[in-house]
DNA sequence: CTAATCTGGTGCCGTCTCCA
DNA sequence: TGGAGACGGCACCAGATTAG
């Protein structure tokens, strides 16, 4: 998906239709495409809950071989530079390229005789259950593609976290496992492994509350469970030295490898999936990009995390039924993954 | 003093599934 | 058909509190 095409692309023949004569031969030296693609991480989280990441693969390589846009790909073709022996996009041979075909048949592609007729992003998405696009699309490596199916699956979790986090701190918010278990579908066990796969570096992070005090412990440790305890600042990291502050420990925070692309074509194809959902009246059925959508507001409206100070004493002061957070300061708290907290006040 | 418990983590191992 | 990979269950970790 990684090039700008046309808009509109040609349908694929209606099955009753005669196949449209065979398209002249290939000229056998094609343009070098170029090294990645863009991916989109809830289009590639769809793929994994749906156990779609196999063909949803080959659609991505089919659609990064289709450099100018066609949207079909010649059989012979595609065999070719992505079963034989010493094709760089080389992924598995001629009968499993067949099997996958069959599997994505409908959802990723139709196929004619001689051509496979790629569907387009919009209509890919809505047949994963995806109606809107959040987060920043990302780029893949073509060679994350090619590499072995663990690897690809890893990629396509870790595009999550690379989509995830803002300008300013790209993946840096913590996200608990079991939030990160309902948003993507990847058992907390099988996280750990892509993690590792795909490079994404995980962060333990702890908050720094208020100085210590008896009632505003017992208020914190209503708010926040047993999980609370109290952090002595030797050094003087956060002040005074040797002040002891209330502190618990966060979810985790994420930094994953791939770089973030411009958000240009994702507006336009929210507006366009808007308007399918409207055509569709889907708006019961809630889709996959939704419940990612929805399960991080769950968290967000418990805790709240903001890249400055500045912003979480804001948003506290409207709203203090949440706990605002924000990156600890210099003395290389930021990189320890201490955050500073405001916590809410009970009800 | 010790065991149980809390939240958010990791490591290991057996079983199942997929793919060449 | 065999090996690699995915997955779930279980034990265990930190750093605290609480109950007996």
């Amino acid at each position: 998906m990684g090039q700008p095409r046309p808009h509109c692309r040609p349908a694929p023949p209606a099955p009753a239709i005669t196949p449209p004569a065979s398209p002249p031969p290939e000229t056998p030296a094609p343009p070098t495409p170029p090294a990645a693609i863009t991916l989109y991480p809830d289009i590639a989280l769809a793929m994994l809950r749906q156990e779609q990441a196999t063909p949803g693969r080959l659609w991505l390589l089919l659609q990064h071989l289709d450099q100018d846009g066609r949207g079909w790909i010649r059989i012979d073709l595609a065999r070719a530079r992505l079963t034989r022996a010493d094709a760089p996009l080389r992924i598995c041979g001629w009968r499993q390229l067949r099997k996958v075909l069959r599997a994505g048949e409908g959802t990723f592609w139709q196929r004619d005789a001689t051509r496979i007729w790629l569907r387009a992003t919009v209509k890919v998405a809505l047949s994963l259950g995806v109606t809107r696009l959040t987060g920043r699309p990302v780029e893949l490596p073509v060679t994350g593609l090619t590499a072995s199916m663990g690897v690809v699956r890893a990629h396509f979790y870790a595009s999550f976290h690379s989509g995830r986090g803002s300008e300013r701190q790209p993946g840096s918010k913590p996200i608990a496992r079991e939030t990160l278990v309902r948003v993507t579908g990847v058992s907390r066990r099988c996280q750990r492994e892509y993690e590792k796969i795909a490079h994404v570096h995980a962060q333990t992070n702890y908050a720094i509350g208020p100085c210590l005090d008896g009632e505003t412990a017992q208020e914190l440790a209503w708010e926040q469970g047993q999980a609370l305890f109290t952090l002595k600042d030797y050094r003087g990291y956060q002040g005074r030295r040797r002040q002891r502050y209330l502190a618990w420990q966060l979810p985790n925070s994420y930094h994953a490898p791939h770089a973030p692309r411009g958000r240009g074509r994702q507006k336009h194809l929210n507006r366009r999936l808007k308007l399918a959902r409207q055509q569709d009246d889907l708006r019961e059925t809630r889709d996959a990009g939704n419940v990612a959508a929805a399960e991080e507001g769950m968290a967000a409206r418990r805790r709240r995390y903001y890249d400055r100070g500045a912003a979480a004493a804001r948003a506290f002061s409207r709203q203090p039924k949440a706990t605002v957070y924000w990156p600890g300061g210099g003395g290389g708290a930021a990189q320890r993954g201490m955050w500073y907290a405001l916590a809410a006040a009970h009800a």
